[in-house]
DNA sequence: GCCCAATTGGGTAATTTGGGTA
DNA sequence: ATTGTCCAAATTACCCAATTGG
């Protein structure tokens, strides 16, 4: 079984979810995804897991994610709208 | 456990991180990783070392981010010598 | 989204390595 | 069995462009 050990760069992943690779390596940075980092700097994703994170969202109902840390504080989500909450603190 | 003093080629280090294998030469050469140097100038890996550097954070909730110093000085070119004097002590 | 610095990858030419054979 | 030569693959070093990180 290949479980692909193979190490993909920040660009195929981003172009693996249709997303752009600073939102790939801000995954990495909040800990949402695995990385390993080379000597360099830079970052490699497994390709299994990245799979794993393709195909596993999209079968039943996601009623329930993985591990996902909750909003610390009184997030009064009144908003409706599914807009990307995008403080953008950067 | 054989951790392996094996010795690796610049190409099987490449297909390991993922990059090439002149990245894998730059980093022998900043120092970065430690190198040793066949009489005809290529370079060997410690298997080792190697994995010891893949061995990063793998899915663990990480979310810190190793402080990389810029490289402000010479670092010890090729550096343990004989013993088992194993890298990855940061 | 933007910026810049650092790292990485591609290209080519020359040397070294390794295997097979004479 | 030892030595020598040939050839294919890998590695090195230089350049510059693209990707990546903060």
């Amino acid at each position: 079984m290949d479980t692909g050990d193979r190490l993909l760069t920040p660009g195929e992943v981003a172009a693996l979810f249709r997303v752009d690779p600073k939102t790939v390596t801000r995954w990495a940075a909040a800990g949402r995804i695995g990385s390993i980092r080379t000597p360099g700097g830079h970052r490699r994703f497994r390709e299994s897991e990245v799979r794993a994170l393709l195909e596993g969202e999209g079968m039943l109902d996601e009623a329930e994610e993985t591990e996902r840390p909750r909003n610390t504080g009184p997030a009064a989500p009144t908003g409706p709208g599914p807009g990307p909450a995008n403080a953008g603190m950067y």
